[in-house]
DNA sequence: AATGAATGAGTATTCATTCAT
DNA sequence: GATGAATGAATACTCATTCAT
């Protein structure tokens, strides 16, 4: 609102756009099928405009997972509004479950790819934003051990034990490995309960 | 030199050596750059020649994706040389292992590629491939609830759990999130108890 | 005529072509500007089309570069045409200046590149064809020292006199730095008397 | 900090700058990869700005060269220093040869590009210039004439004689085609006295 | 005097595939 | 059973330059 805000006009729209158009077709196309092209054209521009705001395609690119994660970020913050650490627990599950099928394609380049693959070797921003969430998680285990809900003492292994199924469970189920018999919320909230009784996990309700 | 050679032409011979070919390649350089034309002259001949054995492109990876699934099988079936049923158990958990460690870019397809990376959306032949292997494991949990080491009934849900299990701790492993402080050997097995430990397996000693 | 040559049929004409096309483009507008698009569209073919016949731009042009040395030796041999050592001499002298004036591209790229402009290093080859030649010179030196000629004992370095002076008259003159108040034939012919006093050389007469 | 550097605007400043960088640029990788990007960059400018102090890149490139010019001259003027005039012809001999070694990217320009690689036909004050080194050189010739050491009368193409043999021998030093058995400096002076003594040149002593 | 946005033409090269032989 | 020729679409990216500000 301020003059300065009016005379840098569109600047930040463009570039806004630029992502957008990325993130849609990378999100129905995949990452393969990205080209500088038809984000341009998405986005009304000419092929080089976008080369004005991002170095390169990995740049672009690396710009639409930083929104990935952004938008990750914001799932599982959501988990912090559960009254109990177990309630707390239980939701970031939850969350992370609800990102991954709401936001399939970025699950996937965010958690599923594999380098080469990928050809965009994660980067260091990416790698802090996972490590971010691990801690996270971790701090939702130290909760749980606190309150006597969880075997101690609280571990980054206890974060991989829960981790690891729930990736499971989801990278499965997005690769199509998964039948449909079953709802698979269903299903994930049954497995990640039989997970955490392995962990000595002590509250019996699931949301 | 014998008539037979002669006579017989090397069709059967040209087939194998051009899956082969794209099979080294693939696992050498990954997917990506795999292609008709550095197939065919790995292989010695010509472009075109390999069109005469397979329809495109994606028939020819489906080819080397069915290697894959073979050589998964033999892994499995190494497991039935466990005495007891906890141990057939515990040997599918390691055989599972062993295949998606010495065999990475394999396992990175079959069970970790996404319908558009690969483009060729899973054929008929994996899925069934893919189905064995669960009944196989089913087989391994049915009989361990018949011996009284595992929560009954036997059920194609308790396979998920542990597949699951197993899956997302080598997925999340082959893709790079799992930092190296631990073997990742030593990581899985204890973690794959914790996951049994919460399907109510009785038997103590892991291998 | 033979069968074999009916059958393959424009295979060695559509090289030919391309290489014609380049040789062209690079002759009237410069190595600078010749791309592998406008070769293929000037000889009639898809952009494509070229790459089966050539690796790639470097491999196309080292081609047309050949083709120049071809003609610069051509014109070479004539001067073996000459019926004593000192005819011979002067006739190479008068070769190398109707090769630079009729062929100026030509000279251009074979003798007044600097690496880094050119981009195609001079290949092995080239740098062959051009040893080609210079021993060729110093035959021609030597007999002439053999017959009393020029002072003795013949040397690469003898070779090198003539060569430079040469070439630094074709040089200027191709990059316009003579203006034409005299024929640069007669100026060529005189320049190259003087040097050749210098060398010792016996014979008045030129050519 | 000064008033006059407050008040009188860098645009002198900034035009020398940009000068300087492309000419940084251009002796560093050559013409070829020299853009107005790169210039403006090292310049600490927006691209655009180079625009407001030179028309278009060729309009740079020539001042660049100019430059180049001037570095040339001053190398020339110091052949004046020489006590006779002998000594005055063979410095300059001397200065040309230590010019084009000591600023090999500026000679190449300077002499040995032809029209489509520099794409700027030589400025009318480039031409000049030359026209300003070859009287310079004719002086030199005159008062050896005058001075008995050289056959005369004067005259342009004697200096054409000396030029184009001096610039033979380094042109294809530059360009790589001397094999450097022999330093290049022995062999340069070596043959411009062979050239000279060709001219009748009468001093034997050779720097 | 300088900037940022945007353009359009151009670059080499890779690829899967069709066709005639 | 295999080959060679050719195609057309696509790719990331570079560059000089115009325009509005």
């Amino acid at each position: 609102m301020s003059p300065a805000t009016v005379s840098a006009p569109n600047q930040q729209n463009t570039k806004t756009r630029i992502i957008e158009s990325a993130r849609d077709i990378y999100l129905s196309e995949g990452l393969q099928s990205l080209s500088m092209r038809k984000v341009a054209k998405q986005a009304g521009l000419s092929t080089m405009a976008t080369y004005r705001h991002f170095e390169n395609k990995d740049d672009l690119i690396s710009h639409v997972i930083m929104e990935g994660f952004r938008i990750f970020q914001s799932y599982f913050y959501k988990a912090l509004e559960g009254k109990t650490p177990a309630e707390r627990l239980i939701l970031s599950a939850d969350s992370y479950y609800l990102f991954a099928t709401e936001n399939p394609k970025y699950y996937e380049v965010m958690f599923m790819s594999v380098s080469h693959v990928t050809a965009t070797a994660p980067s260091e921003q990416a790698q802090d934003l996972i490590r971010a969430s691990i801690q996270f998680l971790y701090d939702r285990v130290a909760e749980c051990v606190d309150a006597g809900l969880l075997d101690g003492p609280a571990s980054k292994r206890q974060v991989l034990h829960l981790w690891s199924h729930s990736h499971g469970l989801i990278s499965l189920y997005l690769s199509g490995h998964i039948d449909g018999n079953t709802p698979f919320k269903t299903l994930y909230q049954e497995s990640m309960a039989v997970m955490m009784k392995g962990l000595g996990f002590k509250k019996e309700k699931l949301s």
